[in-house]
DNA sequence: CTGGGTTGTGCCATCGATGGCACGGCAGAG
DNA sequence: CTCTGCCGTGCCATCGATGGCACAACCCAG
């Protein structure tokens, strides 16, 4: 009836007495309005998509969580998808969010070319969370990854630290290729050895950067370690542990779990997913709010956070 | 019009020429269903809602993760909420997925009472993760928390150990009561000492619980720790290896990042997280089939995993 | 007694997809 | 020539909430 509809939208119109009367109806018949037939009328619905690798991932469960949190701020409910690294997957879930007319999709895109999303940016804004999406025109939410490792090497160099060597994972994700950029170019900046001797950048798992990490050692004799990822420092650390070689200098990209507790704690350059996350969720409400917005890379600043396995001398 | 509603449901009566038109136009127009409003004229929506405590968490993010993935198998979308273990919210988020009409729902409760879920169950099923919730009658998938922490004794009893103390969080917590009563059961069964003095169940935070060991180790000389949580066991062990005592048995409940890695290996039981979240979305799925089911708790089995910690002798 | 303000009510179109029903061609079989 | 499929098409109700529009009671002031 019409008057239960004012009631619902406060509508003044109504007397208190009847709204009284209504409400109590409401209560007693335990009626909830329906959102998605709202939604439905009004063209418009305040969900939106998030889209990653996996969630069982301490960045992007942080980032999950922050997402989450920022649209409970605006009263937006949150559908979650990941890709497990697969495109043709990422693609099916991507268009799923699409037919259910999300509002918008934040999307940390898998590797392979993105061009196919391109037109639903007419209608679904995008906001591409931690790394951009080959062929694909739209706002970014990240680290300066290039700068980040290179303010590792910084930061190690000026404890004088000159043999310094990186382990990294597969230089084919673009995030991966520039941390690795960067830790070439603050070597080459200073003058020290880029040879590649030094250079470990294929570990995709923590037992590969552990193996890696034990030839280095054995063959490269560096005084300091640049972790390029979570899950290198996850195979270097215990490593170094397991070989009593905590003497050599460590720096990861990307907190991780016990790195205060280990013994020495563990330098890090923190991985903001949070921050990442909360920005992201902001841009995608700006856009929503105006949608002819130019696409934007937003980076989110990094930290370097002293434990003391970074501020080891030579 | 009429022969473009069956070229998307499917119906045999279309020509193959016409129906190859009309996916040629949908196309071009790059078209796609509206699944809102599908869900609406179905009277069904697919949507399942998932609410925990927090998505940053390990247990809950590989939870998040088994579901989204068990949800895909059967094409359903899935909302994630948190409570951040605030009962207000929990209840805010809860009846806002029940607005959006999910057709399930997921859920890690807070502690207090959730009498005022019952008449929802009505007609949103709700499957309970990994705790009951006191005052209301639904299905529970978890663990038996209390034969869990019974045979994490009885692993250690069985290595000869009679001093074993039991490190665990908050007791207000129904699944952390239920682990403690475990302890002593089995403490109780073997004639060992449960006089308390081994007992420090109050560490909500791995700080308070390495303090906790600290005192343990200074006060009552235990050989072995009962960890009951992943929490209380990121405090114990970074203690332990501070404090150069990695002679001390340990047994956690949860496993945790680097517990393979250190030396010794942590030994743990396992808590489930994946299969938890695969056998509530099984419940769930099997609930909407047949809405008048049983009330049912489901334990799913928790596995020791030897690496070491746990094997060491008194 | 009348005009104006306040309320309750009924009717109906709209959002997008669906599907029942009926009808009009059109072809091949009898 | 007619009958029986087969197929394209138009019309309309339905799902639940919304809100414009009109209208009928009121009460109160002028």
């Amino acid at each position: 009836m019409r008057t239960a509809s004012r009631v619902l939208n406060d509508d003044a119109r109504v007397a208190d007495l009847t709204r009284q009367r209504v409400q109590d109806v409401i209560r007693d018949l335990s009626f909830t309005p329906d959102s998605m037939a709202r939604s439905l009328r009004a063209g418009t619905d305040a969900t939106i998509g998030i889209v990653v690798e996996s969630v069982d991932d301490p960045f992007f469960s942080k980032l999950v969580a922050a997402v989450e949190l920022a649209a409970s701020e605006s009263e937006r409910p949150v559908l979650i998808a990941s890709t497990r690294r697969d495109a043709d997957r990422e693609r099916a879930v991507v268009e799923q969010l699409v037919r259910r007319r999300v509002s918008g999709l934040l999307l940390a895109p898998t590797a392979g070319d993105h061009s196919w999303l391109q037109p639903i940016l007419a209608h679904t804004p995008v906001v591409l969370v931690d790394r951009p999406a080959p062929g694909l025109a739209a706002d970014l939410v990240g680290v300066d990854d290039r700068a980040a490792t290179a303010s590792a090497v910084d930061h190690l160099a000026s404890y004088g630290h000159r043999r310094i060597a990186y382990v990294g994972d597969d230089p084919g994700i673009p995030t991966s290729r520039a941390r690795l950029a960067g830790y070439r170019e603050a070597m080459a900046a200073r003058g020290l050895d880029v040879s590649g001797d030094l250079i470990r950048a294929d570990c995709p798992d923590p037992a590969s950067a552990a193996a890696a990490t034990a030839t280095l050692l054995a063959e490269q004799a560096p005084t300091a370690i640049v972790s390029g990822a979570t899950r290198c420092s996850l195979g270097v650390v215990p490593l170094l542990h397991s070989e009593k070689r905590t003497d050599v200098a460590v720096v990861g990209f990307g907190d991780f779990t016990m790195a205060d507790t280990l013994e020495p704690g563990i330098t890090v350059i923190d991985h903001p997913a949070d921050a990442i996350g909360t920005e992201a969720v902001h841009r995608l409400t700006a856009r929503l709010a105006q949608r002819d917005l130019p696409a934007l890379t937003i980076h989110v600043p990094v930290h370097l956070i002293r434990r003391g396995s970074g501020e080891l001398p030579v």
